[in-house]
RNA sequence: GCACCCGUAGCUCAGCUGGAUAGAGUAUCUGACUUCGAAUCAGAGGGUCGCAAGUUCGAAUCUUGCCGGGUGUACCA
């Protein structure tokens, strides 16, 4: 049984007579940890909701010290309870077992595993990352996507969810149009002319995507006095859009290019894909005009035949009474005939859940290291051994909250289409931007007007070309790590020092991401970001590894011994763990026991922040511990097995919630 | 105008669905490497939780109003 499993069988108790005593609603019982360890390992504020209750149905004043005793007799008879005290005002506060817990500790089943967790019948839940626009490299903003969406999948498999995580490709928008343009019409090129380049840069060691954010940002200057080149752009877009033409054949390399850049950034963090669903097939597949059908059946779109909108088809939503109710239709179709973005995405959304009634073709788009594949839609050939795509139960589409209408407008289009489905099969996971501090985007060579440099942050700007490009970021970070690494590591091959330089890095950038809660806004700073110190990943990773070096000088047998110990003297055990170290034993112990819930939390707020906060929090636990008690110079035996079995279950859940963050350990640092 | 988000230590942020003395990191100052690793640790100072009412045993958290900042609100994607 795990901590979780026993919380849940002690709610329940306390439930049921709450229930039969006092006739509450259960949900207003709570069960919560106490700000200090002296009050016990949980707490339940019940007896004040009851007192209240009271007094309001019956009129009765009762103290909740009082009420909180009719609890005790009952809780204290289960088998993980030791003590259960009456606190301050009327806190129920319960102390466990320490030596049983320890015990079942030591078995591994306590954690989760984000490997091979997941139940392969088990309902399917999409994650939707990434997506950035194929036509530059990704910046630190889209890096915040990735992370928070790579990580959300890793906490999700931790719980044993099944996940299938796409990156949406919109390889037939206006931005890849942009840069199209600048190749044909800035500077004269054709496909074969681009390949040629591609190939010089590669040569050069610079890549395709450094290439066209530049270019991308030419263009965006050329477009605000060359109005010539703004008609292009319409022409091109809509060359794109058709395809079978050269211009969409340059396009899809440009496009295709592109995604293979933004993805060698990705798996730089570790972050990968299973299926890269593109723009194109949808058009081409026609996915719109399937659900198109399906609305016009279920009588949820409508012809607008007068005013503004005349000629456009509309989804309506929910108005508010005495409003224009025009005002609140979403278009879907202009009154050229063209389907709007928001169009497509409800289509797109449709077939991710299941509903749309058609399917991609799939072709292998490339192979990871670990032999896994990277699918990508196509309107063609077919190789018929793909794996089911789609058809998900609930779907994530990690997106930044300035998408939040369109998003809202997707949600509500299918649910009104599908009531059965309901808006709780489509979840925004809706994140603040990363956006520059004035000195950074000076640092960066913008020059800033007044008026800029008085703001509290700069919004990065792709058509600006005002970003920090991931790839930059990731190698500055390794270039310091490496220098800390070789200097701490002189007897280590560089090829190694250059692997933890590099785990180094991309531990203390999903750190940094990860730090901040969905909606903070992440100012970026240089300095902060780049920080091995205090609250970072590399000080997780720190601890790991330092328990991990212990670990090391025991030797093989060290654990398994110190746990056939622990089992052999329960008394002693005991006495040891509610001693004078004992509370710093247990503290960890505790601690690393909750690593399971910590995740339920994570899932339930859609909120990996709170996964990285209990890392550190873990991660300091564990730095207290061995460095108050040394464990190899431990004389008593049986209190150095108590501490090796307490240093195993923290490097095991530190490492294992490193991992779900997408962050390695390294052998050394 | 309307909708959503934010305002907590000098700075950057947490605060677990209303709970116990509001916490971290950073910066500043003081101290600790002959000790399982100092990317570390111990300690100090630093707070009208934007303002004002309200709800109650209890509010940073909920309600309302105001002040200040941000983002949306397209026949763009």
């Amino acid at each position: 049984m795990s901590l979780k499993q026993f919380q849940k069988t002690l709610t329940d108790q306390i439930k049921q007579k709450a229930i039969s005593n006092f006739s509450i609603d259960p949900d207003k019982i709570t069960i919560e940890v106490p700000p200090k360890t002296e009050f016990g390992d949980l707490a339940f504020p019940i007896a004040f909701e009851l007192a209240k209750h009271l007094k309001q149905t019956t009129g009765e004043k009762r103290n909740p010290r009082a009420i909180a005793e009719v609890f005790r007799s009952d809780l204290i008879e289960l088998e993980f309870v030791r003590d259960i005290q009456i606190a301050g005002p009327g806190y129920l506060n319960i102390f466990l077992d320490r030596n049983l817990l320890l015990n079942r500790a030591c078995e591994t089943d306590f954690l989760p595993d984000s490997i091979s967790g997941h139940d392969e019948t088990s309902q399917k839940i999409c994650v939707e990352h990434t997506s950035v626009n194929p036509n530059k490299s990704a910046h630190i903003g889209h890096v915040r996507n990735s992370v928070l969406g790579d990580t959300f999948v890793r906490i999700l498999k931790a719980s044993g969810k099944r996940v299938e995580v796409q990156n949406y490709i919109d390889n037939t928008g206006v931005q890849v149009a942009d840069v199209v343009v600048g190749f044909i019409y800035l500077e004269n090129k054709s496909l074969e002319d681009i390949k040629a380049l591609d190939q010089k840069l590669r040569e050069e060691n610079t890549s395709f995507d450094y290439y066209c954010w530049d270019l991308y940002a030419k263009v965006g200057v050329e477009y605000q006095t060359n109005e010539k080149l703004k008609e292009k752009r319409a022409e091109t877009l809509h060359l794109i859009e058709e395809g079978n033409n050269e211009t969409a054949e340059l396009a899809d390399y440009v496009a295709t290019r592109n995604v293979e850049c933004i993805l060698d950034t990705m798996e730089r963090l570790s972050i990968r894909y299973d299926l890269l669903p593109r723009e194109s097939e949808i058009l081409h597949l026609h996915f719109w005009q399937k659900a198109f059908e399906l609305m016009k059946e279920r009588g949820v779109v409508n012809f607008v035949e007068d005013g503004k909108m005349a000629g456009c088809w509309v989804m309506p939503f929910e108005s508010h009474e005495g409003n224009d109710d025009n005002e609140q239709d979403k278009i879907l179709v202009r009154s050229n005939g063209t389907v709007t973005y928001t169009g497509k995405d409800i289509a797109y959304q449709m077939w991710k859940l299941g509903l749309l009634g058609l399917d991609f073709h799939y072709k292998k788009f490339s192979e990871y290291e670990n032999g896994k594949d990277v699918w990508i839609t196509t309107a063609g050939e077919n190789d018929a051994s793909h794996p089911e795509f789609g058809d998900s139960e609930r779907v994530y589409n990690v997106i930044d909250t300035r998408q939040s209408y369109p998003q809202e407008v997707v949600k509500k289009g299918v649910a009104t289409i599908f009531p059965e489905k309901g808006e709780d099969a489509s979840v925004h996971l809706s994140y603040e931007m990363v956006a520059l501090s004035p000195n950074a985007a000076e640092e960066l060579g913008f020059e800033l007007s007044d008026e800029e440099r008085s703001r509290s942050f700069i919004e990065m700007s792709g058509r600006k070309g005002l970003g920090v490009k991931a790839d930059d970021l990731i190698d500055r970070l390794e270039k310091n790590a490496f220098s800390e690494v070789s200097s701490r590591n002189e007897d280590l091959s560089e090829e190694k020092q250059r692997q933890i330089a590099s785990e180094i890095a991309v531990g203390a950038l999903r750190y940094f991401l990860l730090k901040f809660t969905k909606n903070t806004v992440i100012v970026f700073d240089f300095k902060e970001a780049m920080a091995f110190e205090g609250e970072t990943g590399t000080y997780c990773q720190n601890a790991a590894v330092r328990l991990n070096s212990i670990f090391r000088k025991l030797g093989e047998d060290a654990v398994p011994n110190a746990k056939k110990k622990i089992t052999e003297s329960d008394a002693a055990v005991s006495g040891i763990l509610n001693g004078d170290d004992g509370a710093d034993f247990w503290s960890v112990v505790i601690l690393a026991l909750r690593l399971e819930e910590t995740i339920d939390h994570a899932i339930v707020n859609a909120e990996p922040a709170v996964l990285a906060r209990y890392t550190f929090n873990l991660a300091k636990t564990s730095n207290l511990f061995y460095q108050k008690h040394r464990i190899l110079s431990e004389t008593d035996e049986l209190k150095q097995s108590v501490m090796i079995c307490t240093a195993d279950i923290a490097r095991r859940a530190l490492t294992q919630a490193l991992e779900t963050m997408g962050i390695r350990v390294p052998e050394r640092m």
